[in-house]
DNA sequence: ACCAGGATCTTTACAAGTCC
DNA sequence: GGACTTGTAAAGATCCTGGT
């Protein structure tokens, strides 16, 4: 083995196995430099790109990131034992980092599961139509701040059947059923002394004011516990966005109408996609 | 195109109120 | 008293901006 590395290896008391895959790595490493440069190469003249272009191929070798990460692990052992022994006079390894070991947003609940549940939700009598209001605007991907849109913002026209309610960003369309659960609410709506369409009374003030936080997450609250299995983790408006974005990526629409279905910035989209999509395909691997 | 930094928004956890 | 609302603060995540 190169240059008394094992010995060493074996001097700081490694254990057998630990030594054994050492050996395995850098052998692996050594090899490929070898495939790279055929005319020899010397320890000292391995640059970071080098280690890096090794590295790559690991990963594109369908090996996980900690798995890659390990053999960087290795590979700065052995190099810094080459620095120490004065054998490399800089050690090119000692600036690259490890690759980052992203924890990925899962989709914990399908858009297929949330829209079942939405049939179940518009069918319960013990909901009241807020609930079911805020529910079928949940599952258009709205998030809390959208909620405080006013009453001008919203257009009924009965002769299609369609509410349109325009928010910030973009614009809510809800049809049929939705459509008219959501004209009940609206209806009920008029009466409340706000601008604001969703309302929370404030306690010190005594006035309905834009609806709080608190208030729709309760309302999500009690939707998961009767609809979802314990164990999952309950259904949150970014949950539920999660959902929609995946979903419309597994249709195969553009980064562009997503970050308009959500009402974001394109960028924000594909970035946040980025990671749904490496997620599954983590997934898919191991 | 990509990243860091920070503004802004969300979520969580718990406290404290209200209503029946 | 118990169920449900509302408030607050702090942690956490997202999103945008501006630099490279």
């Amino acid at each position: 083995m190169p240059y008394g590395f094992i010995r060493h290896l074996e001097d700081k008391g490694y254990s057998e196995e630990t030594i054994l895959s050492y050996e395995k790595v850098t052998n692996n490493f050594i090899n490929f430099i070898a495939s790279v440069y055929p005319e020899n190469k010397e320890p000292f003249h391995i640059n970071p790109s080098d280690i890096k272009n090794y590295l790559d191929l690991q990963l594109k070798s369908d090996k996980s990131v900690g798995t890659v990460n390990k053999e960087l692990a290795i590979l700065k052992t052995f190099f810094n034992f080459l620095w120490e022994t004065n054998k490399i006079p800089v050690d090119p390894i000692v600036k690259i980092k490890r690759f980052k070991v992203q924890t990925f947003p899962e989709v914990d609940v399908s858009f297929e599961e949330i829209n079942t549940i939405l049939q179940k939700v518009l069918l319960n009598p013990e909901y009241t139509t807020l609930r079911k209001s805020i529910f079928i605007l949940a599952t258009k991907g709205l998030k809390t701040s959208d909620y405080r849109f006013k009453k001008d913002y919203v257009q009924d026209s009965i002769q299609d059947d369609r509410v349109k309610i325009k928010l910030r960003n973009r614009v809510i369309q809800l049809e049929g059923k939705e459509a008219s659960y959501f004209r009940e609410y609206f209806y009920e709506a008029m009466f409340n002394d706000s601008d604001y369409v969703f309302t929370t009374r404030q306690r010190k003030q005594k006035i309905n004011g834009p609806i709080q936080v608190m208030s729709i997450l309760n309302h999500l609250r009690a939707i998961s516990v009767d609809y979802l299995p314990e164990d999952t983790q309950q259904l949150t408006l970014l949950s539920i966005r999660r959902s929609i974005a995946f979903k419309l990526y597994k249709e195969k629409h553009s980064i562009q109408s997503i970050a308009k279905a959500l009402g974001i910035e394109e960028s924000t989209a594909s970035n946040y996609l980025k990671n749904l999509v490496v997620g599954t395909q983590m997934a898919k691997s191991t």
